[in-house]
RNA sequence: GCCGAGGUGGCGGAACCGGCAGACGCGGCGGUCUUAAACACCGCUUCCCGCAAGGGAGUGCGAGUUCGAACCUCGCCCUCGGCACCA
């Protein structure tokens, strides 16, 4: 096909210059019209490439940031199509969520027509950055077509016994309803629409059994994720080995006894020293359990509690509290009466929501008892130690110091494991005031006691995760909507899959308040049940987006199929996705949630995998220019369309790149743009007028005999294949600065011969061609540009550069012929000598002691030692001894 | 507070495995071209002392390990992300 649009490069004047605004819009014209990108779900000629980005929520127009994530990812998706790779990378909208509810209450308008507004300006934005979406598959998640599948997949959820209903507490205004946390303003919490106090409100909610799947999610074998990324998860599961160990509640005046009050801990061995026991404040006994007099104090600091955060009641930091309940507990293994509190550093949502406490071996129980003089009793102890000598801080993680520095780095250990893995120093620790176990090592005590409790009844091993179930309730209109209905004979019954999906009214009316307005509507509330045919209410609750964003990519492999969710057949061809690029403020939830849901599906049949995504890259985020998150309410939003106007996407792409590490983000800044910019007109200079000199350099060398020609040649190449060795290697571990950074230094050298002979030589058009192949992922409509341009020069068909194959290394022309050695006296640089690559280590040093600054560093120093460091890499001369 | 990441010139950053600190770019300074300016091109640019040659200091702070530390260890300070209803 030969390109007509394409101006003849006869006309090699200066005063053509690179021109964006023209050539950007032809080219993104061209690639769809050709459909370039649209891929073949069915070719299975070629390697198959998933490449995912997080799919956007459409807050009104793309900021910097959503390039940021995605042009770097386009890069990515063209350089594996110049390997020869069928590219998948499709585009779609996170649509339902908050931000549109908040709009539609400020304006009084409607969600949907606010989303679709933005979808359509985003669509159109999105095309502005040349990138190479598949937009054939594109998923809306507000869209009918696919909730009602969020709808279906909820269902079978519910007939496998992996979603409930239980109450829970929310962020409740009276006005506003159910408020997020971000809607939780300021010390006193209040809402941030009407600034009315904000309470905890009891609702019947729906859940997930995320925990089913907590030992499965700790293993990520068969994936290549970052580090940093599967320790957060790890840590967030928080699977703690330890042991349930029941209590009773003691004989008093208000309460007969014999109450069981389970404790979970890790920490049995120290069972002996426990002197109190702690219950959530949430705890279900403390009503009945509370004495008449204490009451009012216990009231009083449960109403307390409420209004704090989680963040502060875990806060180690922070002084401990608590109140007495004027009951007490026995313990099991010595019947000792202890004293039962409520404190809110006790959180009902882990473990049983009740602790025994045992001040001499944990920080935080020592805090306590110290402050309200409870006793301390030390049960473990060094062999030769007093075991009565009063302790000045918990004596804790004894296990843990001991355990290999490699274990003890990954955070949120089971002391369990680390006790098994005790050293001999270990087992020095003896138990103390513990009945039958005294003396004999701690490390010994921890099954010897679990398995005594067991014996009798009273105590078990057990394992305890951080993870909760995943609460999916939301009390909001722009959602999917929980397809159940309660019925007041039947209960709460799924909604038969024929009648999916339930669809979200259209029609809205918020009447300025944050409150679920379906709750409202009449309409949609009113049904008969599916089983009895009586009259039964719909439930109100939506779905969290969340939900949308766990299985969208298996969508994208068929989203307008209408028999089921998923097409397994593409599913077992494309997944795992290859490749998924997004925030690292995913790293738990969203990540995540679609570990468990492949894993669920997996379960109910739909698809083989049991992990998403095979390769993960979080990059890091864009920030505003004042160092916060980018938002429309903080007005420190960046729009690119006005940079794309002014230097053009090729620049705008290739900027975001340059500005620093990919992974590390950081506050938005356009400075420097203009040396980007500067860059791609030297490319373009050299591709199109390499005889110019524009004013150029003097020193200039030139090839004038036949020795300087061959010198020329053998530069030019080297320059050319060192930059391709190290370029490939930054495209394949996504270090794009570094990488447009060997480009511009390939610039400069190829800029140094231009106007000289050296631009008719062969190896000066392989590296002009060699630099357009290596940009061209990274900017594609300056070098599809140029690329036509010679291409047409030389009277040959057009053919994109972008289904052109990478270049391939010629290691011999990137190899050096000789090397500075750098040469230290004791560790400080004092010379450098270059010297042929192919020197041996006995030839290298008397070169280098031969050398004049070496020889004047010596002095009449003594030389102890020559250290040649890293094969050669440089010498290290120690002197004395 | 807890978990994760980070802190290097005037600025963004480079140094990938413990081996030349500061690649590349911005900004600044000087020069070429121009009547002039802009553009473009060429050069210099970590700081301190020095005309120079050269010397000294230096990667958040403080210790340590090592022939050698931006990199490893320990303690501290600061910034960013997450902490379960923002997405």
């Amino acid at each position: 096909m030969t390109d007509t649009d394409t101006t003849p490069t006869t006309n090699r004047t200066a005063a053509e210059r690179y021109d964006p605004a023209r050539i950007e819009p032809k080219w993104q014209d061209r690639w769809a019209e050709l459909r370039l990108y649209d891929t073949d779900l069915s070719d299975d000629s070629r390697p198959r490439f998933y490449l995912l980005t997080m799919y956007p929520y459409p807050s009104g127009a793309l900021h910097i940031g959503h390039w940021y994530i995605k042009t770097p990812t386009d890069a990515i998706a063209r350089y594996h199509r110049m390997h020869g790779d069928n590219v998948f990378y499709p585009i779609g909208f996170d649509a339902f969520g908050l931000p549109a509810e908040n709009a539609a209450i400020k304006n009084r308008i409607n969600p949907r027509d606010w989303t679709m507004a933005n979808i359509e300006t985003m669509r159109r934005q999105l095309r502005s950055m040349g990138a190479t979406f598949a937009w054939d598959a594109e998923v809306v998640s507000c869209d009918p077509e696919y909730y009602k599948w969020n709808q279906w997949l909820f269902v079978q959820f519910l007939k496998h016994g992996l979603a409930y209903r239980a109450v829970s507490p929310v962020d409740w205004c009276p006005n506003d309803g159910t408020l997020a946390r971000e809607q939780v303003e300021g010390a006193d919490r209040h809402c941030w629409r009407c600034g009315a106090k904000v309470e905890k409100r009891e609702l019947a909610q729906w859940y997930l059994r995320t925990t089913n799947y907590a030992d499965e999610l700790l293993d990520f074998s068969g994936i290549d994720w970052p580090e940093p990324i599967r320790i957060q998860q790890t840590n967030w599961i928080g699977r703690s080995t330890g042991a349930e160990i029941v209590f009773e509640t003691a004989p008093s005046p208000h309460h007969p006894g014999g109450e069981e009050l389970r404790v979970f801990t890790t920490r049995p061995d120290t069972l002996y020293g426990a002197t109190f026991m702690v219950l959530a404040p949430e705890h279900p006994l403390v009503a009945q359990l509370t004495a008449p007099d204490r009451k009012a104090d216990v009231d009083a600091y449960v109403a307390a509690t409420q209004a704090k955060t989680e963040i502060d009641r875990l806060s180690t930091d922070r002084e401990k509290t608590g109140v007495p309940i004027g009951a007490d507990a026995i313990n099991p293994v010595n019947g000792a009466r202890i004293p039962i509190f409520i404190a809110d550093y006790v959180l009902a949502t882990y473990g049983t929501g009740a602790i025994m406490a045992v001040p001499a071996h944990d920080e935080r129980d020592f805090a306590f008892a110290t402050r309200y003089g409870l006793p301390i009793i030390r049960v473990i102890a060094p062999r030769d130690a007093d075991p009565d000598e009063p302790l000045t801080e918990a004596f804790v993680n004894k296990a843990v110091d001991e355990a290999p520095a490699d274990d003890r780095k990954h955070g949120w250990l089971e002391d369990i494991a680390l006790i098994n893995k005790g050293t001999d120093a270990a087992r020095e620790l003896v138990m103390v005031n513990s009945g039958p176990w005294n003396g004999k090592p701690a490390v010994d005590a921890w099954h010897g006691i679990v398995e005594a409790l067991e014996a009798e009844g009273k105590g078990k091993e057990a394992v305890t995760y951080r993870l909760r179930d995943w609460l999916v309730s939301r009390q909001r209109y722009w959602g999917t909507p929980v397809p159940v209905i309660h019925c007041p004979t039947d209960g709460a019954v799924p909604v038969p899959e024929e009648d999916l999906p339930v669809l979200l009214p259209t029609e809205v009316d918020y009447r300025g308040s944050g409150e679920n307005p379906l709750n409202r509507d009449e309409a949609f509330i009113n049904v008969s049940c599916p089983v009895c045919g009586g009259p039964a209410k719909r439930e109100t609750d939506t779905l969290d987006t969340f939900i949308d964003s766990s299985w969208y990519w298996f969508r994208y492999l068929s989203p307008h199929k209408d028999d089921g969710p998923v097409d397994t057949e593409m599913v077992r061809k494309w997944s795992p996705v290859d490749q998924y690029t997004g925030g690292a403020e995913h790293a738990v939830m969203h990540l995540l949630y679609a570990r468990f849901f492949t894993k669920a599906m997996r379960d109910l049949g739909l698809v083989t995998e049991s992990e998403p995504f095979r390769k993960l890259f979080n990059q890091g985020q864009i920030l505003g220019a004042d160092g916060e998150r980018m938002s429309k309410s903080r007005g420190n939003v960046q729009d690119p369309d006005e940079l794309v106007a002014r230097y053009g996407a090729d620049t705008v792409r290739l900027f975001l790149m340059f500005m620093g590490p990919w992974d590390q983000g950081g506050p938005w800044s356009p400075t420097g743009i203009g040396g980007v910019a500067k860059f791609l007109n030297r490319v373009w200079t050299l591709a199109t007028d390499p005889r110019g000199r524009d004013g150029g350099d003097g020193l200039a060398p030139a090839a004038t005999t036949d020795e300087d020609e061959r010198a020329v040649r053998d530069a030019i190449r080297a320059a050319t294949h060192r930059t391709l060795r190290d370029v490939t290697e930054d495209y394949e571990s996504f270090r794009w600065n570094t990488m447009i950074a060997k480009l511009m230094e390939l610039t400069n050298t190829l800029f140094r011969y231009r106007g000289t002979d050296a631009v008719e030589l062969s190896e000066w058009d392989e590296a002009i061609s060699t630099l357009l192949l290596m940009l061209a992922p990274a900017a594609p409509h300056i070098t599809e540009e140029l690329w036509a341009r010679r291409l047409d020069a030389r009277g040959e068909p057009w053919d994109s550069i972008h289904v052109q194959r990478w270049p391939v290394v010629d290691e011999r022309a990137a190899a050096d012929q000789t090397r500075e050695v750098p040469i230290q006296v004791n560790g400080k640089l004092r010379d450098k000598v270059t010297v042929p690559a192919g020197i041996s280590e006995i030839e290298l040093e008397q070169v280098v002691m031969a050398r004049d600054k070496v020889i004047a560093a010596i002095g009449d120093a003594h030389v102890a030692r020559v250290i040649h460091a890293g094969g050669g890499k440089l010498v290290n001369i120690v002197l004395r001894g």
